[in-house]
RNA sequence: GGCCAGGUGGCUGAGCGGUCAAAAGCAGCAGACUGUAAAUCUGCCCGGGUUUCCCGUACGUAGGUUCGAAUCCUACCCUGGCCA
C-alpha cells in the first residue's frame, strides 16, 4: 500500500483530503501537528492530545538528544513509549536550531557544531547522525537535516543554504536506506526544500529534492518573518514542481488563516508552536479572530472565549474566569488556553 | 512628654545641592509571538502640547538658605521604635 493516498479534491482550489499511513496510525490530511519539542506539547499531556483528536505531534531531535539524551530514549523503548503517546510522531532534524540557535553553532560541509544552550558543551550534528537519532527516537516521519537560513537573507546566502541542504539530503537518505526493511517499515524520511523567498532558488531546491524521490516533501525556511503574502507566493509556486501524489508539508505554519490559505494551495501537513505559545501568552484563536484574554474588557465578560467552539475551555469556562486565571498567574490558565488553541 | 529613625509618583523603594518628571521592581494599559533557549518579549505608564522636544505642576505641610533644593536649615503635622 502506498503510504499516502488522496481521497477527494476540492473543485475550486488545490485543496485535497487524504490519508497518510504510518506505523502509529492513519493520519487524515490536511493535518496540523502541535509542537512537542522536548517530548511534551507544553502544558498538555498525551491523554489531552488524544481527546483533542490529535493524530500527529512533532518532536525535536536536537532538544531530545541533549535532554534526556538518546540513551535514555533508547532504554525507554523510543519516544512514543517514553511519553505514552500512541499516535504518530514527526521529528524535526535540528535544522530549525541551525536558525534559532545561530549564535551557538558553526556550519561546515560535514555538519553543524552546536554549543549546547543548556551547558555550553559541544555537539556535532551531521546528516547521518541526525537521521540515526531520529531512528532511535522511533520517529514515524523523519526530516532531513537542513540548513534553515534566516530572514532577511541575500540570494548568495540562500543559494549556499539550499545547496548544502540538497547534499545533506542525499546523505540522510543514504543513512535511512541502509536500514533493514523491517526497521524502516511504516517510516518515512521527508526532504526539505529551501531557497528563502527567491522563486528561482525555490525551484532549484525543489527539483533537486524531487530528483531524490522522497516519500514526502517539506517546504522549509519560511515563516521566519517575511511578509505573509511572500510566504504564500513561495508555497503556490512550489506546488508546480512537487509531485502531486506525495504529501506536502509546510513547516512552521501557522495561524488559522495561514492554514486555511495553504490548504487551498495544496498543502497537506503543518506544524506550529503558535497555538501553544500564544496560548501561554494569553492569546486565543477564535472564530472572530485573535483575542488577548488578558485585556481589561474581559474582566467581567462571562461569555465563552469562543461561542462557536466546543472545546473543554469554551464549553465550561468564561472569558472572565480565564482572564482572572491569567491575571493571577494561575497555571491552569496556560493549560486551558493551550487546549483551546490546539482544538481550534 | 523626651530621644532616635523616617515621610519620594497607584504600591514597594533608590536618589541625599545642579546632568531629576525622579533608578529599579510590582500593579496598570496595549502590542508582538509562526519546523519552541519563550508561563516570553516590546512599548506606554503626573497633566497638557506642534510628543527624540516644550510648558505646567510634583518628592508630608509652611517658611528659609542658595544663582539653583527631593536633597541643607527652622517650625509644624504624621508614622515606627525606645525611654518616661
Amino acid at each position: 500500500m502506498k503510504p499516502f493516498e488522496i481521497l477527494t479534491r476540492c473543485p475550486d482550489t488545490k485543496a485535497r483530503c487524504g490519508r497518510l499511513h504510518t506505523a502509529h496510525g492513519v493520519i487524515d490530511t490536511p493535518v496540523f501537528a502541535p509542537v512537542g519539542t522536548q517530548g511534551s506539547v507544553k502544558t498538555l499531556v498525551s491523554e489531552d492530545l488524544e481527546k483533542l483528536g490529535t493524530q500527529l505531534i512533532l518532536g525535536n531531535t536536537y532538544h531530545l538528544y541533549l535532554r534526556p539524551g538518546v540513551d535514555i530514549l533508547e532504554k525507554a523503548g523510543g519516544l512514543h513509549r517514553f511519553m505514552s503517546w500512541p499516535g504518530a510522531i514527526l521529528t524535526d532534524s535540528g535544522g530549525y536550531q541551525v536558525f534559532s540557535l545561530e549564535q551557538l553553532r558553526h556550519i561546515s560541509e560535514e555538519g553543524v557544531e552546536f554549543r549546547s544552550h543548556i551547558d555550553g558543551s559541544a555537539h556535532f550534528f551531521s546528516p547521518e547522525k541526525a537521521t540515526e537519532i531520529q531512528l532511535t527516537l522511533g520517529s514515524d516521519i523523519l526530516m532531513c537535516f537542513d540548513e534553515c537560513p534566516p530572514f532577511p537573507c541575500d540570494e548568495a546566502r540562500a543559494r549556499k543554504a539550499l545547496e548544502i541542504t540538497s547534499r545533506w539530503a542525499k546523505r540522510c537518505q543514504k543513512t535511512f536506506d541502509q536500514l533493514a526493511d523491517e526497521a524502516r517499515a511504516g517510516r518515512m524520511l521527508y526532504g526539505i526544500t529551501q531557497g528563502a523567498i527567491y522563486p528561482a532558488l525555490r525551484r532549484e531546491s525543489t527539483l533537486a529534492l524531487v530528483d531524490l524521490d522522497f516519500p514526502g516533501y517539506a517546504l522549509g525556511g519560511l515563516s521566519l518573518g517575511e511578509p505573509r503574502a511572500q510566504t504564500l507566493e513561495m508555497v503556490e509556486r512550489s506546488m508546480q514542481w512537487l509531485p502531486d501524489e506525495k504529501p506536502r508539508y509546510l513547516m512552521g505554519v501557522g495561524t488559522p488563516e495561514d492554514l486555511w490559505e495553504a490548504v487551498g494551495l495544496g498543502i497537506d501537513q503543518f506544524d506550529c508552536v503558535l497555538p501553544t505559545r500564544n496560548g501561554r501568552n494569553g492569546q486565543l484563536f477564535t472564530s472572530q479572530g485573535k483575542l488577548n484574554i488578558k485585556n481589561a474588557p474581559y474582566r467581567d465578560d462571562f461569555s465563552p472565549p469562543d461561542p462557536q467552539c466546543d472545546c473543554d475551555l469554551c464549553a465550561r469556562y468564561s472569558r472572565a474566569y480565564l482572564h482572572h486565571l491569567f491575571r493571577s498567574g494561575e497555571l491552569a490558565a496556560l493549560r486551558l488556553a493551550s487546549l483551546h488553541n490546539v482544538a481550534f
